[in-house]
Order: structure tokens, then C-alpha cells, then sequence
DNA sequence: CGTAGATACTTTACATCGTAAAGTTATTTG
DNA sequence: CAAATAACTTTACGATGTAAAGTATCTACG
């Protein structure tokens, strides 16, 4: 009797479920051989502040490795997916498609429901 | 050239996008008759004051039409999707599908990637 | 040569927001 | 009638996302 909420989604974590770093991910497991910081910009459509603290915040996390480097003469930072930020952006995305499963189930199907009747199917 | 983020992520509504109210609307879309306070209290795993809060915010957005009434002389709150709320809801699910695809398409495919190589596919 | 603008970020500062704790009103139970 | 329970709501705080300003370096122009 501790819990059995079937829709709580305790699988999506915090920092990965937030948008701008679920783009940052998308985009880095799209792209294994890591993004620029202006790469990512353009493809996520950040300004470079917020950027620039999201990315930071998924380098806290373990999920992203952060190289800065230089190219040519001017600052270049790369940034990958680590190990570990795959794996743990691969549960998040199982339990997103959970949550998909959930709710498509229940938008075609059952043109009926009686109040009493909870924890469907 | 104004912008064409493809990972971006545009429709993922922020007020739906919130873990917990992505709880109770997946269990509002699976209960079309609607759900008491209680029962989304349990269902979702959320304590009391922010059940309420979520709620309220989901009723302002216009996502969900709250209904209070009296259960014998207990005061008695339900809870139920509004037209619009289940459409604005299977929009931010498309977007949801986008996402996943958009990732999943990258796990278990291309075995190397090349910096250049922007934009796949 | 110097200065104005661009590039590549980082830092700060604010404002929003999620959450837990306390409060409210009414209703049972001992 | 006092204490406990039920069903919420409100307040208060801490975390966090975002935009604006700041920093440092480099290039182009006059």
C-alpha cells in the first residue's frame, strides 16, 4: 500500500524533461560525435546565456561532456553525450513513451466511461 | 531563414509540460467523466497543496473545467478535460511523438557521424 | 595605430514556478 | 464538547529558467 500511482511518471527527471535541455539531448544523441556551442544554438534556437547554462547544468549532472578547446585562434567548446547521459537519456525516453502509450490509449479507444470505474484496463 | 531548429521543440506547451500536470491530464484523458480530487490525489502521487495548485493552473489555462460541488455534506471537488484542453493536449502528444522518434531514430542507428555532418537525414 | 564591431561565451539579476508546511472550514467520532 | 478526520486553499520559500549585461579576444576599417 506504499504507492502504486500509475500516472505519477517518476521516470522523468527533472533535468532532463526540462525543453531546452531536452533539445540539447535530442540533438547530442543525434549527433555522437558532439555539437558546437553554436551548433547547438542553432539548433535548439537558444540565445547563448541560456545555453550556455543549460549545457552547464547537464555537465553538473554527468550527462554531457564539455570540451573547450580552440579553433584556429577563437574559443571552441564542444560538447558530447556521455556514457552515462545516453543511458540515463534512453530511460528517460522509455518512460516518455510510457506516458505516450497512457494517454493514446485512452484518445481513440473508450467512447464511455462511468465514474466509478478507475484504474482503466 | 528565420529559424529552422529541428529540435526546438515549439509545442511543448510549458503549462502542460510540467511533470505533474502532465500526470493529471494523462489521468483526465483516461477518465473522460472526469475525477475527483481525491482520486487524482492518488493516482498522480501528489499531496494535497500541490494538487490544488497544479489544478488551478490547469483551470486558468482553460485545460480543465473544475466542478465543485457536495458528496452527502462533504465538499467535493471533479475534475474533467474541456474540449480544448483535449485538443491542446494531443497537440503537445504529437510534439511528444516528434521528440521520441526524433531520438529514438538516433539510438540504435548511425554507428559513426562525422563533426561536419549536420542536419541528419 | 586605434577604435569600432564581431565572436564566443559567462555572469548576474530578475521573475516565475513548483513544493512543502501551515491554515481553513466543516464534519464525524469518542 | 473536544479531538480527530476530511477536503481543500493559502502562504512562504527555495529552486530554476531566461534575458540582459559583461568579458575577453580577434578582425576589419580609416
Amino acid at each position: 500500500m506504499t504507492a502504486d500511482a500509475p500516472y505519477a511518471f517518476d521516470g522523468l527527471d527533472r533535468v532532463i524533461h526540462e525543453k531546452a535541455r531536452l533539445s540539447i539531448l535530442t540533438s547530442l544523441i543525434s549527433h555522437p560525435a558532439g555539437l558546437s556551442f553554436n551548433e547547438l544554438k542553432s539548433l535548439c534556437a537558444l540565445t547563448d546565456g541560456n545555453l550556455s547554462r543549460h549545457v552547464a547544468v547537464l555537465q553538473e549532472a554527468g550527462l554531457v561532456a564539455v570540451t573547450k578547446g580552440f579553433e584556429g585562434n577563437r574559443p571552441h567548446t564542444t560538447c558530447a553525450l556521455t556514457p552515462a547521459g545516453r543511458q540515463k537519456f534512453m530511460d528517460y525516453l522509455n518512460e516518455l513513451e510510457r506516458v505516450l502509450k497512457n494517454a493514446a490509449g485512452a484518445t481513440s479507444a473508450s467512447p464511455s466511461t462511468v465514474p466509478g470505474s478507475l484504474k482503466p484496463a
